[in-house]
DNA sequence: TCCCTTATTGCTACCGGTGTCAACGCCTAA
DNA sequence: TTAGGCGTTGACACCGGTAGCAATAAGGGA
């Protein structure tokens, strides 16, 4: 309200007039306040344990009337680390990249810790390159790691070497704990066979995701285990391998719709391909939930807004988000961490909705 | 691959040995080799034009050969301002949120920025603390404003009183050019309008968004506007408010399809809204695209994963970002901007799909 | 030849914190 | 009385840059 956005010649007072353009307070202004070296005011700031309790409540009295805050750009420097947290991720899923953010905004919001993204794709051939500058340019605090990139052992590797804390957030565990995160995926597939068994079905097909996948092969095997402990096995003819993206998925479905022994349920390695294999299906006149039941993984929007809406395994992302910041930050942050968060694991659940149903009869 | 995360005490060579920890060079290393002053390396890498060529060629070598890089903190301290772009959002929107981000990055990547997020919600009471606290913390380069915050002006405020730069991202001009990327958002709504009208549709309704966004509005507007070119008027019954949610569309279809009048067509603010709609209409038993064609706003994932895809307006989001960056940066962008990302306005543009289809007869 | 201008460069003081280490006061044990 | 130990505190250098201004060299006109 006061000035110009434009960078040019700050309006200086022309009288040295004792009113200051409004400076934001030091750790120099808390300390002459408060009569003590400003060594003393970084101890409270940071809470040594070496500190009279007197003075600390002196000293916390002064920042609290100041308003002042440590500034964490000069805390930066001086400590080598800065407050940045980083967010490294390869993914199509808008609404996994979301929730993860907002997971672990969830934690690091008001320890003054800020979230940097940086989205990058594995296959350029300077993706390395890319991650390594933005690694050591800013020294970051940590790195967390979701799913699409957490599998990188080259990437990690280069976090090891630049040594910066990281977190990976993997459908199992790759890593020592500490480094870890793990979603557990092989449970919810799991549940999903079960779930299609118990309505009947029996002969049932998969969509999987890309080979490069982790995820991929846990849900798969967790779908196989389901089916077997319900005396079942994925016949190798409906086992088709997706790309995890909507046009993968219609032509899987188009394929299964074509096959001679058509499958009366189909699981998919995530609700895209679902979607794509619900089109292949309207696409032959059949009816989803009744002539051909489908289940999807990851419980995205999508899923809930389709018609009929998508059955499919709940991710619990912003969670997991969460927890890799618990594991990341853990003492760093100002306050205790919900027991939830500090978990290191987090389980699918399936929700059940229209587009499976009871097999069809015959 | 060489040690533990642990920030325990590092592995200390033993010998005063002449290795050392490959630290990143500094500004002292060039300038040592270099043999300058580091003011004048300095001097080099913020393109100053008061430098010798032949010395400032020396430089760059020196710079090339140490592969030495700016540290952007200590840089940050120095100059007051950090090398951080924020992005405030309240977007229930994922896919909007990255499209953003993306086109944010696109810009920015190479240049030695780095995007930071801060996702708010207005109505929280503290909204606005958590901004300031976001902004004086971090002494922001920039920030940059997406529509779902782009109108706030306690918002806006707070910015120029803080002397940070901004860009707001809106469907109409609310501010200086300079600090603004306009979408347009009138004519895509004209575009649906035209489109419906020339299908034969005479009883269309519109489900807007919340009265608080401007887009809303605009969005209403334009649709009117396309209307009254083919002759047509929006029956107040028919103009329905939403609140860009999946569920309020659902509650205002279900309303529409009651009504004496039952509208053939059905223009909504956002594809949430829509595939609310298209599902009240499913409720019912009619056919979207033949008895009912429905239009959207955004051209999300979902419109395109949606059975019968909707048609819908596509907003180039990312495009948007990418101004708003240059916009921002202007100068302080080590390549040129394109000319595409320099114009300051985009234009939304209909994308056809199998919603939408002839007005039924009779 | 001398002074002034212009182009180029370096000195020195910061920016706002943290790390190291010495110093100080007071209490206890010898 | 003195040495040692603990709890506290501050002086000072430093992190890696930028800012202001003086210093220096070269060129030009009187």
């Amino acid at each position: 309200m006061k000035k110009t956005m434009k960078p040019g010649p700050a309006t200086k007072p022309t009288t040295s007039a004792p009113l200051e353009p409004k400076r934001r307070p030091t750790i120099n202004d808390v300390a002459r306040l408060a009569n003590v070296s400003k060594k003393t005011v970084s101890r409270v700031i940071n809470q040594s344990p070496f500190v009279n309790k007197d003075t600390r409540e002196r000293i916390d009295a002064v920042i609290k009337e100041l308003g002042y805050a440590p500034d964490p750009v000069a805390r930066g420097l001086a400590s080598r680390r800065s407050y940045l947290i980083g967010l490294i991720y390869d993914n199509p899923n808008p609404q996994h990249v979301i929730d993860t953010q907002q997971g672990i905004l969830d934690i690091i919001r008001g320890s003054g810790l800020e979230l940097v993204v940086h989205p990058c794709n594995r296959r350029d051939k300077d993706f390395l390159a890319g991650v390594r500058g933005f690694i050591d340019r800013q020294k970051l605090a940590g790195v967390i790691l979701p799913s699409s990139v957490s599998e990188d052992e080259e990437l990690v590797a280069l976090l090891r070497e630049a040594d910066t804390p990281y977190v990976r957030i993997a459908s199992v565990l790759l890593d020592s704990e500490e480094n870890s995160i793990v979603t557990h995926d092989r449970e919810g597939a799991r549940q999903a066979a079960e779930h299609l068994a118990g309505l009947g079905h029996k002969v049932i097909a998969h969509v999987s995701g890309p080979d490069t996948f982790r995820s991929s092969h846990e849900r798969r095997a967790g779908f196989v285990e389901g089916l077997k402990s319900a005396g079942l096995a994925l016949d190798k003819k409906l086992d088709l391998r997706g790309g995890y993206t909507f046009q993968s998925g219609i032509e899987a479905g188009r394929r299964l719709m074509a096959t001679v022994s058509r499958p009366t349920a189909v699981f998919c390695g995530n609700d895209e391909m679902a979607a794509g294999v619900c089109q292949a299906i309207r696409e032959t006149g059949l009816d989803i939930g009744k002539d051909v039941s489908v289940v999807g993984f990851d419980d995205s929007p999508l899923a809930s807004r389709m018609w009929p809406a998508l059955t499919t395994v709940l991710l619990p992302i912003r969670a997991s988000g969460r927890m890799a910041s618990v594991r990341l930050l853990g003492d760093r942050l100002t306050k205790e961490p919900l027991e939830e968060d500090d978990q290191g694991e987090v389980h699918p659940r399936l929700v059940v909705r229209a587009s499976s149903g009871p097999a069809p009869k015959g």
